[in-house]
DNA sequence: CTTGACCTTCCAGTAACGGGAACCTTTACT
DNA sequence: AGTAAAGGTTCCCGTTACTGGAAGGTCAAG
């Protein structure tokens, strides 16, 4: 299989699978015109790690997971342990952006937004207002 | 002012604060031994910086805010037209996150988790059951 | 006079690709 | 056979917003 029906046939750019060949994630056989060939496993492992990154796991949590898939003798609990943690991560974020959004939501609110200059955002950017987060 | 006071002062590191000079947000004078010497004005444009950042405001956002503060003329809402605009980035990265943990969240609850080889996790990744996002 | 805390510039690396140049191969059509 | 489109190749730069580190000049204290 060329490059481009592997593409389709994994949902992936091909940019991003040369990339992953790059990293190490395949390792196509090459043809004499020097094009890639690639194999059903190679396919399965680029559908793979396409579900795994759309789900938000990095390239390195994305070594992990495809080695404990390769794995036939992995403990689901060592999947489970990572999944977990990038659950965690992502619980932080969604956290952390909601603390951002409170906060900047107040800033807007408090904001008339007509022509005049005064403006309250920019007064707390400025730090003019000595009781913003403590 | 040294850079290192203006660190303390800003509450930016100093290494971020040379970036901000590289990419034009600052121009402090030079002493004759080479030092970088700042005024009031540039330790309260990076306070501004530092703190617009720690709202989650790209650099970029950061050049219209800065623009708008010293635009003495400017209308509020200009500001908050740059405000809620971020609002809704975040409001958006957050909706997607929250997709992203419920969809994850189900599958870790669906993992036992213990020394067993077989795995809900990585048979979706695999894509072995086809009934997952649809 | 030397140590140590500052300061300087410059280079490399981060995550995970995307864009585009320059070039080769295959396929299809006239 | 000629040629043009489509697909392949490598290579390098750009992205975000810094951070770490090397190599080296400067300044204050003991």
């Amino acid at each position: 299989m060329n490059i481009g029906d592997v593409a389709e046939a994994s949902g992936l750019p091909a940019k991003t699978i040369r990339y992953y060949e790059e990293i190490g994630f395949v390792r196509p056989a090459r043809g004499r015109n020097g094009y890639r060939d690639f194999g059903e496993t190679d396919v399965h492992k680029l559908a793979f790690l396409a579900r795994a990154r759309s789900l938000g796991f990095s390239i390195h949590d994305c070594r992990a997971l495809l080695s404990l898939y390769e794995d036939r003798a992995r403990a689901s609990s060592d999947v489970k342990a990572v999944a977990e943690h990038h659950l965690r991560r992502i619980d932080a974020k969604i956290a952390e952006l909601e603390g951002l959004r409170n906060t900047l939501a107040r800033l807007v609110a408090r904001c008339h937004g007509d022509h005049r200059p005064d403006c309250p955002i920019l007064d707390d950017l400025a730090g003019s207002s000595r009781r913003r987060g403590e």
